[in-house]
DNA sequence: CCCCAGTCCTGCGGGC
DNA sequence: TGCCCGCAGGACTGGG
């Protein structure tokens, strides 16, 4: 999402509005006429991400934090639909330059930081490092002592950033990990792979412009679906072969969120 | 500290 | 064929 932005980088806020909608509309932080005037003329500097959060940055070092959770996009161009909740940014200096956050469930939000909220709303300890930023030993330190199914504690956002439910069953599979292993028993040489494998993960989905799931909600931001979701290993593959050896793929309930493994290649 | 169920929503696929 | 149920890339809250 955040690559897909890149293009507006430069161009100058010219609006920003929720636009109308039938349903609940998404949260947005503080009311939509508060953040137009905040950001109106401002250029907008950069494209920042933390975590699962997309981030427009002006030139008074104001941002505004996207947070799509499971059905929220950013699209540079409208969107096919207008059943669905949006909120538009409008840019001039750039061609044609728009922001459209269009979120299906509506379960997202976007909310307009200052430089000073900034910290304590996406810092420790409501948020931990970025997965692509965090070091092995870092990682290994933080979840030592814990009693928790690595795969439950990899998931939560102030340990580390960006890990969903997706890519960590895909990460422990690369990784060679049971997703239900208590993080304690855990070797200092296991968090490396686990480490490392988290950022081949991520970084490959990156570079294959994320996973559209089979209800194809997720596209990117010129409108086109991701390649990722066919070199899934595991994610959504229940009783479908293991791609390394064959195994059957098992899917287990773990904080109430699926996990999918390999019963060969991952011993608990 | 950690687990669990419930909450916010829409849309879909599967089972009957 | 049509309807109903359960489930989904997430995060937060309150109770135990």
């Amino acid at each position: 999402m955040r690559r897909g932005l890149l293009p507006i980088v430069g161009g100058v806020v010219t609006s920003f509005h929720r636009l109308p909608c039938q349903r609940r509309p998404i949260e947005i932080v503080p009311e939509p006429a508060k953040i137009s005037r905040a950001l109106r003329g401002k250029r907008v500097t950069a494209i920042e991400r933390k975590g699962k959060r997309v981030i427009v940055r002006v030139e008074n070092d104001h941002r505004l934090v996207f947070e799509p959770r499971m059905t929220g996009l950013v699209l540079l161009d409208d969107p096919p639909s207008t059943a669905h909740r949006r909120a538009r940014l409008v840019l001039s200096g750039v061609a044609d330059s728009q922001l459209v956050y269009w979120d299906r469930r509506g379960l997202g939000s976007i909310r307009l930081l200052d430089p000073d909220q900034f910290e304590t709303v996406l810092g420790p300890p409501r948020l931990g490092p970025d997965a692509l930023e965090v070091t092995a030993a870092e990682l290994a330190e933080s979840l030592a002592e814990s009693r928790r199914a690595v795969k439950v504690a990899l998931l939560d956002q102030r340990v580390l950033a960006g890990v969903g439910n997706l890519y960590a069953s895909e990460l422990l599979h690369r990784a060679r990990i049971h997703p239900a292993r208590v993080c304690r028993d855990i070797t200092r040489g296991q968090w490396k792979k686990i480490h490392a494998a988290m950022v081949e993960v991520l970084v490959e989905a990156i570079r294959h412009e994320g996973s559209t799931l089979s209800d194809g909600t997720y596209r990117t931001a010129m409108n086109n679906p991701g390649n990722y979701q066919n070199e899934h290993r595991v994610y959504d593959r229940e009783d479908m072969p293991c791609r390394t050896c064959k195994q059957p793929v098992r899917r287990i309930v773990q904080a109430q969120r699926s996990s999918f493994f390999c019963p060969r290649c991952q011993v608990i």
